[in-house]
RNA sequence: CGGGGUGUAGCGCAGCUGGUAGCGCGCUUGGUUCGGGACCAAGAGGCCCGGAGUUCAAAUCUCCGCACUCCGACCA
């Protein structure tokens, strides 16, 4: 009976958020909990959900001139130490190597928690002339940072995720770096991840330890919390200073380069869990779904109906869509619900009836609409079908977004806001630390990020009364 | 790092007024089924999280760890 099937179903979203995460993470088959506390295995279905991740962005940096280096993982202690506010700003979460065998080590060893220390310790010793930048570097790699609390995808101990680094002859380029490629994580976010973002700048209180500035992509989940999705910084000369990156100019003149960072992580899985899924598991946007297309045979077992299946598959590939079939013994409604979990975003169903119609069904995973395809029109229907759940899931969550952000003109109203819709609160800020620290303390919300698109709310700020300098999205992030 | 919860078969759990283990699902084999989580039969599978104690005897009682998880603080 489907009564005692329960075991295997997820928690409702509704009734505990954070359980319906985790048992998605698991069900779905993403992720596994390894021997060390904080650190994850990416599972096969999860990993190729990072390597669609990966290939689409890769192709977007390489298009911009980025080109793929690899840095060490290990960072020695004085080189890490080098800027200030960076160390200052990691220094609680990184981990240490001191043995090598069974010696003491001289120097302990970090573990890198991120690479700026590395590129600028590389670039100090092969840069000369200013013909050599831009230098447009990225890698893929992961990070370990030392975190307290842990939670699949979205803080982990180790992550993987690409860091880019670059140089550059002048300001004025590396910022205009910082924002291209700030556009084209809020491009990723909302052609292929499915997920609408307000783009803006972090507070000094948020920026990254370090920049002179950064700037963000903020999404909404379905549990109306906010989630930071990429950011980008400008570092201006400061790295370069402190490790000694310099260049003969144009004039003869020795000059420091300036420079940019920008990261994405494997927490982006954890943004399209959270905006997307439902309570019968994963959506997956077509566009990084592992699998795009399920072909279930129904009543395998009758003539023709499994070469048929086959003969759909192989079809279905040749137009390029990543499919698969499920022949195995499971009954239909076990695999209905088992590529749901999975969130493959259109099943498509044969059997005897719809061979004698020269037919399939075919199911679309976001809003469970069925419909009856003329094998004639496959080829067509089949991608068009895929575009529309691709544009469904963005819809939606615009929708989400968009009646999930509110204005207050107090800290009182922005809590009763938060706690009553949740979402983005939108508020004029005068631009003090202190009344975003009481934001912090008496609202229960952080500073999200200064829109660029701005609006004028009113004159004064929300938390002191004070004449406002900007808008500012606050929120409860994750 | 503070506060709560939980660790027993792959998963979900029962057993906890001490006597070294059981249920459901899953798994294996054979058969019957098949348009939304099928059924029958026969099997396999357990240093009861770890370490100390108490006891003739510990999954069970006492300490100490560790892990997972949730809520805060901090962070991608």
């Amino acid at each position: 009976m489907a009564k005692d099937k329960k075991v295997e179903q997820i928690t409702d979203m509704e009734k505990d958020f954070a359980q319906w995460y985790t048992d998605i993470c698991r069900k779905a088959e993403l992720v596994e909990y390894a021997s060390v506390k904080g650190f994850t295995i990416l599972r096969p279905y999860g990993y190729a959900i990072w390597e669609n991740m990966q290939q689409i962005m890769d192709g977007e940096f390489k298009k911009t001139g980025h080109v793929n280096v690899a840095m060490p993982v290990l960072i020695p202690e004085s080189l890490l130490k080098k800027e200030g506010e960076l160390v200052e700003g990691f220094a609680p979460e990184v981990a240490w190597v001191t043995m090598g065998g069974s010696e003491q080590l001289e120097e302990r060893l970090a573990f890198r928690p991120t690479s700026e220390t590395m590129f600028s310790d590389h670039w100090s010793r092969v840069l000369h002339s200013w013909r050599e930048l831009p230098m447009l570097y990225n890698q893929w790699c992961s990070v370990i940072r030392w975190e307290k609390t842990t939670r699949p995808f979205l803080r982990s101990r180790e992550f993987w995720w690409q860091e880019g680094h670059t140089i550059h002859e002048t300001a004025e380029e590396a910022q205009a770096e910082t924002m291209q490629q700030l556009e084209c994580y809020a491009d990723f976010f909302e052609k292929v991840l499915a997920i609408p973002v307000v783009r803006g700048r972090k507070t000094d209180k948020e920026k990254f330890a370090g920049a002179e500035a950064t700037y963000t992509v903020e999404c909404l989940m379905k549990d109306h919390k906010t989630l930071q999705g990429a950011t980008s910084h400008y570092f201006g000369d400061k790295f370069s200073r402190a490790y000694d990156v310099t260049f003969t100019g144009r004039d003869n003149t020795l000059q420091y380069p300036f420079q940019t960072s920008w990261g994405s992580t494997t927490r982006m899985i954890g943004a399209v869990i959270m905006a997307h899924g439902d309570n019968n598991g994963l959506v997956l946007p077509p566009k990084i779904a592992p699998i795009q297309v399920i072909v279930v045979p129904v009543a395998a077992h009758k003539p023709g109906v499994t070469e048929k299946a086959e003969e759909l598959l192989n079809r279905i590939t040749a137009l390029g869509l990543r499919a698969k079939a499920d022949f195995s013994d499971n009954s239909l409604g076990w695999k209905c619900a088992q590529y749901e979990m999975k969130g493959v975003p259109v099943r498509v169903e044969i059997g005897p009836r719809d061979i004698e119609n020269n037919s399939c069904v075919a199911v679309r995973r976001d809003n469970g609409e069925k419909t009856v395809l003329s094998l004639d029109e496959l080829d067509t229907a089949l991608p068009k079908l895929l575009d529309a759940v691709q544009q469904g899931l963005y819809d939606a969550a615009l929708e989400n977004l968009n009646s999930h952000i509110s204005a207050a003109s107090s800290i009182e109203e922005a809590k009763k806001l938060q706690e009553e819709r949740g979402g983005f609160i939108k508020t004029m800020w005068c631009g003090d630390k202190e009344c975003e620290q009481r934001m912090k303390d008496e609202g229960g919300m952080s500073s999200r990020c200064i829109p660029f698109h701005q609006e004028q709310l009113g004159e004064t700020c929300a938390c002191c009364g004070r004449p406002a300098k900007t808008m500012i999205y606050w929120g409860v992030a994750y």
